[in-house]
DNA sequence: TTGTAAGCGTTATCAG
DNA sequence: CTGATAACGCTTACAA
């Protein structure tokens, strides 16, 4: 039963919620009594358990989790800051996370740690944040790039730390679990080499941490391979800088026959630029992060897993003792579709 | 600085946090001042004023936002719980809420309502809302539709509610801002027999009341029409589930002209069913949400627009002041693209 | 088994 | 302007 405040115009009858107090007075006993009845019923004679609780579920008391968290360590539960909440490739690794935490019994809170900026980016929430800290949850989970993270973790107070699907950045000695990006990237140049690819570009590198590292693993993997590595194309993980990087490799003098994006919205971009230049089969594209957009629709396109599950998986069991804390890459998988799957022709 | 407890391994000196206490005692004056330092410092003496600070800034101590909540009605903020953190339009409710109540000082603190099910759905996580409420924010903004609505109501404690893009629910006199889907379903019928057809069928009406809603608008915008109403096939918010239930309307003895999802995901499953019969130009498509999978890369999906980020900003102005709480439609926009924009061949 | 009293970290009140 | 003292709602020794 909802008993909000009636109608809007009602007098400003604030109903003070019940207290402990309150229902210990009804039921004739005294505080600690009430709380006992909650946390440990067992070790109340039943009478009184009774009558406490009925009291309690009559008035409509519930204990307060912020009073009890107050205290001693409180319920033990676990937060988990997410960087930015339209990410479908945070979704997942919270997901897993979540499921592992429920497997253990620990309950979870999740909640942003950015705002929206008015420029269309976002900024570190130190409010939010130092909230979540402050209800003393005993591990945290950081999924995503966080700007200012060292900022953030400080502010986490005595919890716990992880971060998953994130370089750490400057915070050092910090538990984290991500991606091989190194190795998704391999897998996608040896993919494209495999297909009769030489001339591969990269579209990405900008938006953050991931993006520079991303770019930079695929320098690494066409450097391993001796091939041109300098086919860089600036973007950040929007669909449109995605088509405008793509759009001015395809104009150039020389265009590469394969474009490898940075994620998966950039590279339905990288598709739109291509099929626009009329190259539908004669220029492969490859994502990254294996969303579910890389399989939406008409969409077919190839794209690296990087495990986001498991990297979930992994974060979470380091906070509730089933994994050793530390620095863990989690292997990707390539998804190889037809964005890709065709050998071009020498 | 980050100060975590030292490389995993090292012994459990729980650096207990600083508290007011300790600032007051190391600056030499009384924990009331050291609180008034931080809330009003305009009120304290310079001297002491730049003691305390320093001293707080040194120990790293900064007030507790929850011991500073449990007594009167702490920071002002609002919190948001999203019923569907995967769900794009309500990324765009969410954002445009928070702007408003950036712009009106306002912090908000971003919170999931629900927690996935083992197998599959999502469940309303009470725990989260009752840790939420016990935070005692001045407002609530439930996103979407939550399972249990009112039991999750009744956590919230005094806080202000409202509910945005969903139904109230068993809610009685609770504000409400949500898209009217009745006049969005009118637009898309209306738009469709201006190209000509007459048998239109629905996808949807599964999934949660807002499905429901739909499926019901798009028989009452169908009879007012004097069409046949009938043609509907059951379908949740997939992409698999908008497939399947297309497949059956395409495999019927007289199959659809045209037919209308119950948002933008399922739409896309039509078209592919649609694409694998053969009849990409032949039924036309529309979608609904208007998120940004409708103009993804090669969909260019006919969608309605719900106002999502009107919606977000009117339910935040109602709870900083500017609007009056109550029931508030939001008019809906069509944008017509290639997925519909063909008129029928007589 | 039950009650008393002392915290937890902060703010509010009310004297100086 | 400053500083005791009493809340806030609950937990937790410690007694009874």
């Amino acid at each position: 039963m909802a008993q909000r405040s009636g109608p809007p115009g009602s007098p400003e009858a604030a109903p003070r919620r019940p207290t402990i107090r309150d229902v210990a007075e009804h039921a004739g006993v005294s505080k600690s009594l009430v709380s006992l009845a909650f946390r440990a019923p067992e070790q109340v004679g039943a009478e009184r358990r009774e009558r406490i609780l009925t009291s309690a579920d009559v008035r409509g008391f519930r204990p307060n989790r912020v009073a009890r968290s107050l205290n001693g360590p409180g319920e033990d539960f676990v937060g988990i800051l997410v960087a930015d909440s339209r990410n479908p490739v945070f979704a997942d690794v919270v997901d897993a996370a979540r499921a592992v935490l429920q497997d253990a019994g620990r309950l979870a809170l999740l909640t942003t740690a950015t705002t929206p900026d008015p420029d269309g980016g976002a900024v570190a929430d130190l409010a939010a944040v130092e909230m979540l800290g402050d209800l003393r949850p005993s591990g945290i989970i950081i999924v995503g790039s966080v700007p200012d993270m060292d900022v953030v973790a400080s502010r986490v107070g005595t919890a716990r730390l992880v971060v998953a699907s994130a370089y750490p950045g400057s915070l050092r000695g910090v538990a984290t679990v991500r991606g091989d990006d190194l190795e998704g990237m391999r897998s996608v140049v040896e993919h494209l080499v495999e297909r009769g690819h030489r001339r591969i570009a990269h579209v990405g590198g900008e938006g953050g941490p991931v993006g520079a590292g991303r770019a930079e693993a695929f320098v690494a993997a066409m450097r391993e391979r001796f091939l041109d590595e300098t086919l860089l194309a600036p973007s950040d993980f929007t669909q449109e800088g995605g088509e405008r990087a793509a759009e001015r490799l395809l104009s150039g003098s020389r265009p590469p026959t394969a474009i490898t994006a940075t994620n998966d919205l950039a590279a339905i971009g990288v598709m739109r630029a291509v099929r626009r230049h009329g190259l539908a089969d004669r220029v492969a594209v490859t994502g990254y992060d294996g969303t579910f957009l890389s399989h939406l629709g008409p969409i077919d396109l190839t794209s690296v897993d990087p495990g986001n599950a498991r990297i979930g998986q992994e974060a979470a069991r380091m906070l509730v003792g089933t994994a050793a804390p530390g620095e863990v890459l989690v292997p990707p998988t390539l998804s190889v579709r037809s964005s890709s799957a065709w050998s071009r022709s020498p």
